[in-house]
DNA sequence: ATAGATTGCGCC
DNA sequence: AAAGGGCGCAATCTAT
């Protein structure tokens, strides 16, 4: 494979703040710009091209494999500068990227944690002559901009240390893992193109809703006797939060000093605390508040604090910083090890990039409908998403052969509900009757925590190993339902005994990643294991037996966006949400009939083109449009 | 003042 | 004996 390396600077325009020179959608707003370009050639030096040049570079560059370093950066960038004609017609790849494929592994986070091309230069190309001075070059920057010499010879460099590692990569890919990392390639373009585009935020909202939120926050503490006593009551504009409240030692402190109530749950011990803290979690004040209704209220209050800082406050402060509500979160593909999508608030980690909030954390925004709702299309368009349904359970269902779930999910509706399945070996009732009762509204089984819902939490939480303890903690706090330790333990019994399959699978994964030492995914990226003794034997015996399912659901979302962005032109991809794409589209007579092919085209795919992989059970997806998040409704 | 560690919590 | 996995962000607290 011949790749053709390919490296930009940019820059503030006059006036501007350097952290613009981080920020592709500046180009277009004409506060940024590509100071130069450098392009690597096969039989010479690489060449640079100053801005005016740039166009017609990348025009002879169509139908090349153009290989980048965090590609998604360089790609927004020359779009924002206004050539996405010819950057489309590119096939670009990235140089980071297919070192991951490469090398993935645990070990990583024990000596380099970072994917920079100065790593990458020291895994691969320790034998140039140049390496020395490449690295001592990278150590001594100028500021973005400035010393324009430096930058263009710094550009070559790293075009040419991007060409010569994806290619010593790619020799070392194998026919699978080069095409999976094709697909993931493909992704470069409509992600970066998301990036540019920005989502948008309704800050009017946002605003609305803070009297509400700060009036019960105040009432609570006012009922618990820790007000400000600064703060006077009813006038939440100049209220200010309880610190006692926020802070974790500080409420510790009331709970088991001042108000004396036994403590049942502590911190992992440090050096500090060699027993532990005493935790303030919600975990130990959802079992507080069996003994005192103040714990309830202090539940409440934490969840509206965290709402109201981290995406209230957080809207407003992004809007604050880009002067608009059209956000910029950054993308990062394959960013986890196994291959998810991460998005980060801020142009960087040190110094001004740290305080740029550029977008806000779309991955962790809270169910409720009325925050979701913030999360608007523009003027004139419908948001919609696909989403894998069930892509867990599927997922592992196959990868464990698991006999009793794949013929649920081969049934016919309404007999392919797993949930249900599980649901009525908890009730002991035949899933034909449990089917028809679900159907008449049977309260012990459709109800809020009927037994459907019992069979929904069991699928989601027993997939992997967990003990009985944890279980019945996470049914009382992420759940709401307050069982007893055998109840937990006989929830567990019910679900390995009806699946079988999947307590074969744990010990499998465990075994094959131990023989081969790494664990794989359908679509072949692997992630190295190698921690088999220790502390760390617990841990590396479950990434072995996560990883494939995490990572397959990875690799499907890939494959995706990938089918959607080539045959679907009216879908502009907006954000990723893991196992469901967000895309805008305008609001136009044939947007039911698109999305619904779109749909149909999903639940189609050829698994064996692209992986090589027959799914033994239907992978099928949802649809959903609206005018944002919180409005949007599922599509037949 | 600022960086880093700790604690906690949101999502899939 | 007991142990879900994967992340990013914010506030507090400690150290420099």
């Amino acid at each position: 494979m011949n790749f053709t390396g390919l490296d930009i600077e940019t820059a503030p325009r006059e006036g501007h703040p350097q952290v613009f020179a981080l920020q592709p959608w500046r180009a277009s707003e004409n506060s940024a710009l590509v100071t130069c370009m450098s392009v690597t050639e096969r039989e010479s030096q690489p060449g640079l091209f100053q801005p005016h040049e740039i166009p017609q570079k990348l025009r002879t560059l169509a139908f090349q494999n153009c290989v980048t370093w965090n590609g998604l950066f360089d790609v927004a960038f020359l779009i924002s500068s206004g050539y996405l004609e010819q950057v489309k017609r590119i096939n670009w790849f990235d140089g980071m990227l297919l070192w991951k494929w490469v090398d993935n592994c645990q070990e990583k986070e024990y000596f380099d944690p970072r994917w920079n091309l100065v790593a990458g230069v020291k895994r691969w190309l320790k034998d140039e002559p140049w390496v020395q001075h490449f690295i001592d070059l990278k150590a001594n920057e100028p500021p973005p901009g400035q010393k324009d010499k430096y930058w263009e010879l710094r550009a070559k460099f790293d075009a040419i240390a991007c060409q010569m590692i994806a290619e010593r990569c790619w020799k070392v890919l194998t026919p699978k893992q080069r095409n999976s990392a094709t697909i993931e390639a493909n992704c470069i373009v409509p992600v970066a193109r998301a990036w540019l585009k920005g989502v948008i935020t309704n800050t009017d909202l946002a605003e609305s809703m803070i009297p509400a939120m700060t009036e019960e926050m105040q009432e609570i503490e006012y009922r618990l006797g820790i007000h400000n006593d600064q703060a006077l009551h009813g006038q939440p504009e100049i209220w200010t939060a309880s610190k006692v409240l926020s802070s974790p030692q500080q409420l510790s402190t009331l709970l088991y000093d001042t108000w004396g109530l036994p403590c049942e749950f502590y911190t992992d011990p440090s050096d500090r605390f060699p027993e532990g803290q005493r935790q303030s979690s919600k975990t130990a004040l959802t079992y507080l508040a069996d003994l005192d209704d103040k714990a309830l209220e202090i539940l409440r209050w934490k969840e509206l604090n965290t709402q109201f800082t981290k995406f209230i406050q957080g809207a407003l402060k992004t809007k604050a910083y880009l002067g608009s509500n059209v956000t910029h979160p950054g993308p990062h593909i394959f960013s986890t090890y196994t291959g998810r999508m991460t998005y980060s608030t801020r142009s960087g980690r040190k110094g001004e990039a740290a305080k740029a909030k550029i977008g806000d954390p779309l991955h962790q925004w809270p169910r409720p409908k009325a925050l979701r709702r913030m999360i608007q299309a523009p003027e004139g368009k419908a948001l919609v998403e696909f989403d894998a349904a069930g892509q867990e359970a599927r997922l592992i269902s196959q990868l464990a052969q698991e006999a009793t779930m794949m013929k649920v999910f081969n049934s016919p509706p309404p007999y392919d509900d797993l949930h249900s399945y599980t649901g009525s070996k908890l009730s002991g009732m035949t899933f034909e009757a449990f089917i028809k009762g679900k159907e008449q509204g049977v309260k012990a089984i459709v109800s809020e925590r009927g037994y459907r819902y019992q069979g929904k939490f069991s699928n989601l939480s027993l997939n992997y190993r967990i003990g009985a303890k944890s279980l019945r903690r996470k049914a009382r706090v992420d759940y709401g339902m307050n069982v007893d330790f055998l109840k937990a333990q006989s929830w567990k019994d019910t679900y390995m005994r009806t699946y079988p399959g999947i307590k074969k699978y744990w010990s499998k994964a465990i075994e094959i990643a131990r023989t081969v030492g790494y664990a794989e995914s359908l679509a072949g990226r692997r992630f190295g294991l190698n921690q088999w003794h220790g502390e760390r034997k617990w841990g590396t015996e479950q990434s072995a037996i996560n990883f494939p399912v995490q990572g397959s659901g990875g690799d499907q979302k890939e494959l995706a966006l990938m089918i959607l962005t080539d045959e679907y032109p009216e879908l502009e991809f907006t954000f990723d949400l893991h196992d469901g794409l967000f895309f805008y589209i305008d609001i136009n007579p044939q947007l039911p009939e698109i999305v619904m092919d779109a749909r149909n085209r999903l639940n189609g795919i050829n698994y064996m083109d692209a992986w090589g992989w027959k799914p033994s059970v239907p992978m099928p997806w949802d649809a959903k449009v609206g005018l944002n998040w919180g409005q949007s409704r599922g599509l037949k």
